[in-house]
DNA sequence: GTCTATATGAAGATAGAC
DNA sequence: GTCTATCTTCATATAGAC
């Protein structure tokens, strides 16, 4: 193993612990001091790695990004028919339901958050809508082809995310289990069309 | 009219004032700098109205609260059926769809930001969820005696947050109008069963 | 009640030694 | 690369004159 990808891999560790402290705490919330708590680094240090805290968001949402598509292209060879790939999207909040009850949706926290106030940053944070957004619609388009996919996959997502906002408000993990069973069922519901 | 009625009508118009600043900076991003510029007052003065943040946070909930309290009571009146009723919660994003387009649903996006790190607080921002919850599952109980009114009332709301978070993620008016209506005919197909 | 002035703390960010 | 020390700004909150 050369320095090079050691120096790689410890950044790489830098960003996971980042990455869960930006989930754990939002954005705004989240300082430095907190950052070299968590890293081990000085807060002087951090600077080397990241110029400014716009540049530290854009640094983990692209790494979140990277994640995501390689868990889709997963996904993509593990589930033969779309059906199953999006019952996959489905089930997210129930095997991530203890994270979901206190910190909400990764994403839709985050978006939310700075979309008051930090239009710039929202951009920023919406690129994992997007990614979600396509995978989703291609998968409507093999399962529906003559449905309008798009709306379909948006379909998907506003459930997704209005169960991830009720279950954490009410800290109801019942609730997920509910409304993810009533999504799947729409899904195959659709899928007999 | 007297000096109290004066005073008490000041300080209404202040409360409507920082309740806007709320919904539209969030509560970690609006000042008391900021409130002080709205309302006219010195950021001092403030101080003899709120003693803290979090008792500004308690009064604006508890007009907000107040104030819905008073919209489900007339729309009690003036709309005969249960049906009825949750059509018009249903329509809410689309009367407000540019406000939700830009800042999120009031209630929703308070919740989530007071629900990370601040956990006191967001018991404060959850007496609106409390109050609709209790309304809807009325409803639900009144048009279908049979069914669980709790969970058809948490599904309502499930995806009326669903709506605000994706519309807004993605600036789209028209994602209001379609899943608005779909919402609709989801009432209307559970109230004939 | 309303104001100005100020205390206090924490945040993002930089400088410069090692 | 990593650190400590520091700068600057802005937040909540208080003191005290009017």
């Amino acid at each position: 193993m050369t320095s090079r990808e050691t120096t790689e891999q410890q950044r790489n560790q830098m960003i996971i612990a980042i990455d869960i402290l930006l989930y754990q705490k939002g954005f705004n919330n989240m300082s430095f001091s907190d950052i070299a708590e968590a890293t081990g680094l000085s807060k002087g240090n951090l600077y080397y790695y990241f110029k400014t805290k716009e540049d530290l968001l854009q640094v983990i949402i692209e790494h979140r990004v990277n994640a995501m598509k390689l868990m889709l292209n997963d996904w993509q060879l593990k589930f033969k028919t779309p059906l199953e790939r999006l019952q996959r999207y489905a089930q997210i909040p129930v095997n991530e339901s203890t994270n979901v009850i206190h910190y909400g949706c990764p994403m839709g926290s985050l978006n939310t958050e700075l979309a008051k106030s930090q239009p710039e940053l929202q951009k920023i944070s919406k690129q994992q809508f997007d990614v979600f957004k396509q995978w989703l619609k291609k998968q409507m388009r093999l399962m529906l082809p003559n449905e309008n996919s798009e709306h379909l996959a948006m379909r998907l997502l506003v459930r997704t995310q209005g169960i991830a906002i009720m279950s954490q408000t009410f800290n109801d993990k019942n609730l997920i289990l509910r409304e993810v069973e009533d999504t799947k069922r729409w899904l195959n519901h659709i899928s007999k069309q």
